[in-house]
DNA sequence: GTCTTTATGTTATAATATAACTGTTAGTTG
DNA sequence: CAACTAACAGTTATATTATAACATAAAGAC
């Protein structure tokens, strides 16, 4: 239906971001079209303030970011746009970094797994189903029953950690 | 050397808590002394603290009691004696409950991974190869090199999950 | 057009964490 | 043991992340 863009990826150094935004922003448009939701000019641009990078952004830098076009925004204001993009699975929140990011896995919610690289920060997402499927079972075996998830491994990018890098 | 006590296991409701403290606090006195590390009497009773139950302990909390025999400690007394446990993997921080939960696979420091109960709260160490290979492999499928992976898992253990219950 | 619901604005404050500087204690060395 | 040194802990202040509670506004339902 909303075709995922990319399949087990890390954002490419050159690649037309814009595009990224574009496409998030579409998707964003077009699935709360199809479920009744109010994609508010709020929360929109919040979307599209978090899209700007592939690296998390904190929720005082989006409201910074906020802040410059509109009267200066209060928490609140950011706090519940990001409630509402992460319920409806269009941003992921990184626990590690108290962070959030654009999902690029369009089209359902889930938990999602990111690589984070500890060089240019930059965050993809995985979402194995293999990886989801051993931990459940793994937890299965002594009796857990998986609810949600939450993977972030912090590493080095292929971009960052070439051979002629230190 | 200093064996683990309980493989992928989940804490047991009638299980003999006094001695996972005592165990726990044991074996960070003997790694302290064959490292040469000063196990000193707050750090210690911090340990201990956090070892007062499976579930996860915030700062605050740790702070609190803390301040019940001492004068009233402040937040940096705390933190500190934190990032000295967590430095030599006494303990673990649960990043999504910002929480910090005693570590029982003694003898080295790794990452962890991590069940943690939405109904009693109580938290598992797994510590599963397989999953954290399999991490390894899928990551380094798009050239992403792992260095220290967050997995923590919200769900129901088998003591709160039994079919009786709602 | 009124009503109702949902969203946003506003003010205040809670919860988590660290910086910077001071004093204290434990180990070290002569 | 006295003086020295380095690690630890105390103290004050403040940064960062997040939410509660209440007021206003805008959108959708009737």
């Amino acid at each position: 239906m909303f075709p995922s863009k990319s399949e087990k990826s890390f954002p490419k150094p050159g690649h037309d971001h814009n595009s990224c935004i574009a496409d998030a922003l579409r998707n964003a448009d077009e699935i709360c079209k199809s479920k009744g939701l109010r994609f508010t000019a709020l929360r929109r641009r919040v979307l599209e303030i978090i899209w700007a990078k592939h690296e998390p952004t904190g929720a005082y830098n989006i409201l910074e970011e906020l802040s410059t076009n509109k009267a200066r925004a209060a928490p609140p204001t950011v706090y519940r746009a990001l409630d509402f993009l992460l319920k409806h699975g269009f941003v992921h929140k990184i626990e590690s970094l108290n962070a959030f990011v654009g999902c690029d896995k369009f089209g359902d919610t889930h938990a999602g797994q990111f690589l984070i690289c500890e060089k240019c920060n930059q965050v993809g997402e995985l979402d194995d189903p293999e990886i989801a499927a051993l931990i459940e079972k793994k937890a299965a075996s002594i009796g857990f029953k998986v609810g949600q998830p939450t993977v972030e491994i912090l590493g080095v990018c292929g971009d960052c950690g070439t051979p002629a890098d230190g």
